[in-house]
DNA sequence: TCGATTGGCGCAAACGATTGGGCAGATGCG
DNA sequence: CGCATCTGCCCAATCGTTTGCGCCAATCGA
């Protein structure tokens, strides 16, 4: 344990904080050795010392609570170990998730994240990036991508910065995502298997290639079964409650009889389904199927448990994180996708049979 | 918008970007003269040129899209505009919506945060306030205090660096909370008046005063109404839904009359008792009451609308961030505590009253 | 005994931005 | 017209760390 910082130390920085300075001369040898007996990457050709001074010198840095100014070194080096990340909204578990995979695997491999949130709004974006690329980030993993992205895009590239995209990607740039075009057609067999032939869609964000992927899979899926989608019956909407809710009361008050099933590209947009639902007297999970995606670990607790596409989450920052530290290092960037499966819950299983 | 960064420019960094020095050049005049130009904050003596002057390094700074390397200026200037913020979990629902309420401020006053997840272990504590102290942050915000926190604690005022805990209150350390006491016994108030005599608690994780302040409100409250709490009905339990699920099992396995209500400190908990309930045959909200804390947004959506006592969750993110600020203005630290209050839905009004 | 080799470290120049001090030229006043 | 004052800008030092280069002393071989 590094013990109390002292006050009585040569060469502290205003803070009062030892610096190399303060450990060099504690140790008697010059700052540059210091460096090099604390510096943990040894690589190649770098004379470190004799194991004598090392040892002397690591003990006394641990002694005076020495720690490195990042920014110092970072300024020197013209690399901080950083990776910034850009995502709609951490309150939004979905993205949180992502972000915990990314952020464990980047501390994994000795780098630190910095996350923002841009709320899915351009200007909001701008700033943010501006202000990663301002603390030097050394890459970026967009979380938030649209799907006709261009200038934030265009951005990084001019400067050359790695970066990747998560959850959502965008024409043809690196990205990790879930299989959602094969998620979405998941969602639909398990719907026709159970004999629905009218169903809907909340199709969220139309910016978003999540909510476009899924929806465009369970709708090939249907129409290749014979039982296409009545497309005023597929309506966007954002990826939260409230979203679900609104979206839902809107199918519910199309003309024409309704439907006997319900797909929602996000699992709160299918909690909020539930709540419309229920307050319009139909049981969900008895009347009308829902099923939703990602399966949040709420989702098999909820009161009624909820049907979901699963998609790896956690995995899929992991993934991103890694695809960014291969780019980093120059090497070439592929594009991965990760697969969907299905969990199969009372929300639809205990539906009987539609006619 | 900044144009297209420019590969012929003078004194380009080693990335290729544009330095002051580079504005400077195309200006005209001294790096020093661009600097104080571009400094946005021209306080008391500092001369800064003439508008002419000002306007022109300004517009070139634009062209070339310049910005400012974060990294150089906090080594020059001890300052590093940047707040940590160390919480247990951003997946946690409750502490994500904390932490933007906090970052929401912090930019708001011109300050960027930089958060860490702790997942609420000793050592991982300690290795992240070490990386937020070594990237120079002016200020922390502390989302994962122990009620005995000593450690952490006195290292921050060992080395100078303001502080502040929100959420978790720690002993006479400045924090930011909501008056956990008050909520717990507001949830016994409204379960003694629905008549319930034999009640539970899930009182959540035994180090976090979170818990301990909600479970001792409800239990004073019950006692003062002649009601006293079982003790062997009152368990602690992790804040999320496998932590509920499970506490709910033991309180159901507790010889004895079972239950007629139960007062889970977190809604996730609260959300695990449910699934728990249901699989067991009880029906929520009918059979037996069930009340959460924090009221997050799902509860009200939930197919069982769950009762829950309404802590301002962003609301304290942002006073904790002012907190701080006038902490590192050299101000007073008082501790403030934010008032809960009590929405009830159906978890609690729709069962019948018990005998 | 002497030149060649090598290991261990020190030297000093960066990295990019900031800021107190100072120097010219313009202006004001008598 | 002389002197004081002010305005607008530049100079140079500085923040803490890293690293190519080169010096010195010890070791080795002949």
């Amino acid at each position: 344990m590094s013990g109390a910082v002292r006050d009585d130390l040569p060469h502290l920085d205003k803070a009062g904080r030892p610096t190399l300075a303060t450990v060099a001369t504690l140790a008697g040898v010059h700052p540059s050795t210091a460096s090099r007996a604390l510096s943990s990457s040894l690589k190649g050709g770098v004379r470190v010392g004799s194991a004598d001074t090392v040892g002397r010198i690591r003990r006394i840095a641990e002694e005076v609570g020495f720690s490195r100014n990042l920014h110092a070194a970072g300024l020197r080096t013209q690399r901080t170990s950083l990776a910034g990340v850009l995502v709609p909204r951490l309150t939004d578990l979905v993205l949180a998730t992502i972000y915990e995979g990314i952020d464990e695997e980047a501390r994994h491999r000795g780098y630190q994240t910095f996350v923002a949130n841009t709320n899915d709004d351009e200007a909001e974006r701008a700033s943010k990036l501006a202000m990663l690329l301002a603390r030097q980030v050394d890459g970026i993993v967009l979380g938030d991508a649209r799907i006709d992205d261009d200038e934030i895009i265009e951005q990084l590239q001019a400067r050359h910065v790695p970066f990747v995209l998560v959850s959502r990607r965008s024409q043809r740039h690196p990205s990790v995502t879930c299989d959602d075009y094969a998620g979405g057609r998941l969602a639909a067999q398990h719907l026709l298997e159970l004999g629905h032939r009218r169903v809907a869609v909340i199709a969220g964000e139309e910016y978003a290639s999540t909510g476009l992927d899924r929806t465009r899979g369970f709708a090939d899926a249907c129409r290749e079964a014979g039982h296409p989608l009545a497309p005023e019956l597929v309506v966007p909407s954002p990826f939260d409650v409230a979203g679900g809710r609104h979206a839902c009361q809107q199918i519910l008050n199309t003309p024409g009889p309704p439907p006997t099933g319900i797909f929602a590209v996000n699992d709160f947009a299918a909690i909020g389904a539930l709540g419309t639902l229920r307050s319009t007297g139909a049981t969900a999970g008895r009347d009308i199927a829902v099923i939703g995606y990602n399966d949040i670990s709420l989702a098999s607790e909820l009161p009624l448990p909820l049907s979901s596409v699963r998609s790896p989450l956690h995995e899929m920052g992991a993934e991103a994180m890694r695809l960014l530290l291969a780019g980093m290092d120059g090497e070439e960037m592929t594009s991965r996708t990760l697969r969907p499966s299905l969990a199969a819950r009372e929300s639809t299983l205990g539906v009987s049979t539609p006619v």
